[in-house]
DNA sequence: ACCTGAACACCGTTCAAGT
DNA sequence: ACCTGAACACCGTTCAAGT
């Protein structure tokens, strides 16, 4: 975790590791099989650190938008380290309290066991994707060596001038694209998927 | 795009790259020069055979959603192809042609322009974010030699077993949690988010 | 139980040199 | 304009051997 903080999920190399706890690499493999295995870990190392509690809602869906953008801002703190929890199903203790906390939230809604599973995962599913998104700025700086506002507003740039004739609608939404707000764009996207959960279990309601 | 889809992304290197051409790896700095920016060229490239007309609906938000799972399984048709596509801010002609095709959806729609941009944002996280969940099982299947539906099912025997006192809701859905239907699953989520986008529309009109 | 040395089979990238 | 040889500074991983 000390160097995913310090240097970045690239420089997290078993050798660097090994380094860092003053050994050499071949002795890592005693105490994983492999840097997959490690990774595992370290992923849900991250959530260790993530207050599950302490922000609960009398309104469950007040609940939930607190808990997915508490999450969001938690993963975006360490560096690019979010880049590790990205896309592994991790079954560590950590991922499981978090599990369990956002299940009971659905749960506690009124969803059924399947809505309550597939709108959990739609959530985790954003707040997973927009952390990647949000972070690939910072890994294409890596490439190169601009910062990450340099990075959005040569993109910027791109948009506004391609051929109005070919991409009217880009061209025109060139600046809302760029917005640097992030926190407001994954607001609006989280408030979409709730607003849409709670009409689908309303739905679900009425046939039922 | 051969060895993508033959050998897998990790087989992508450039080494492999000159091989498949007959030549040296030192010959391909000549054409890009990293690696970064070679697969900038390849995730534009996947969109190449993307049809983005000729799924016209009347109905923007069937449009949208047809679209949307479109997308979705043509990232998913070509091996773990879509790990490249995956949170890179591209700006190559294919995916600006996606571009175009979606924002003019929300247009359409009635949206303005920030509300589009945001909108459509949404989506796109969704997608590649599913994407890469979906992907994910695939990748640490690769790590071991188990198949998708094994690396599933440990998982899934892995939350049954929990203990139900501190886990009552992962246990309790542990099921629900590890279903198989990739598309069910997927256009839940879809349909939520798309759900509330029209509601969002709704208000900001009745407010305006 | 835990670590090391030494090696293996790889990476991406650079650069002087070739045609 | 395009390619090569050779090298540099890395990777993850294995395994016999050490304590």
């Amino acid at each position: 975790m000390r160097i995913l903080e310090r240097d970045g999920y690239n420089a997290l190399t078993t050798r660097n590791l090994a380094d860092e706890l003053g050994v050499k690499s071949a002795s890592l493999y005693w105490h994983f099989r492999t840097k997959e295995e490690l990774e595992d870990l370290l992923a849900d190392e991250e959530l260790a650190d993530f207050d599950v509690e302490g922000w609960s809602r009398d309104d469950w869906q007040e609940e939930l938008r607190e808990g997915a953008f508490r999450l969001f801002k938690h993963l975006l703190a360490k560096r690019d380290a979010g880049r590790l929890c990205a896309g592994r199903l991790a079954t560590g203790p950590n991922t499981l309290r978090w599990m369990e906390r956002g299940l009971g939230i659905f749960r506690r809604a009124g969803l059924n066991a399947h809505d309550a599973a597939f709108a959990s995962h739609a959530v985790h599913v954003y707040i997973q994707g927009f952390v990647i998104f949000t972070l690939a700025p910072l890994s294409s700086l890596q490439a190169k060596g601009l910062s990450r506002r340099e990075v959005v507003n040569a993109t910027k740039r791109t948009l506004a001038r391609l051929p109005v004739a070919t991409y009217p609608n880009v061209v025109a939404l060139a600046d809302a694209l760029t917005e640097r707000d992030a926190e407001g764009r994954f607001l609006f996207g989280l408030d979409c998927l709730i607003a849409g959960i709670v009409q689908r279990k309303l739905g679900s309601l009425k046939k039922g």
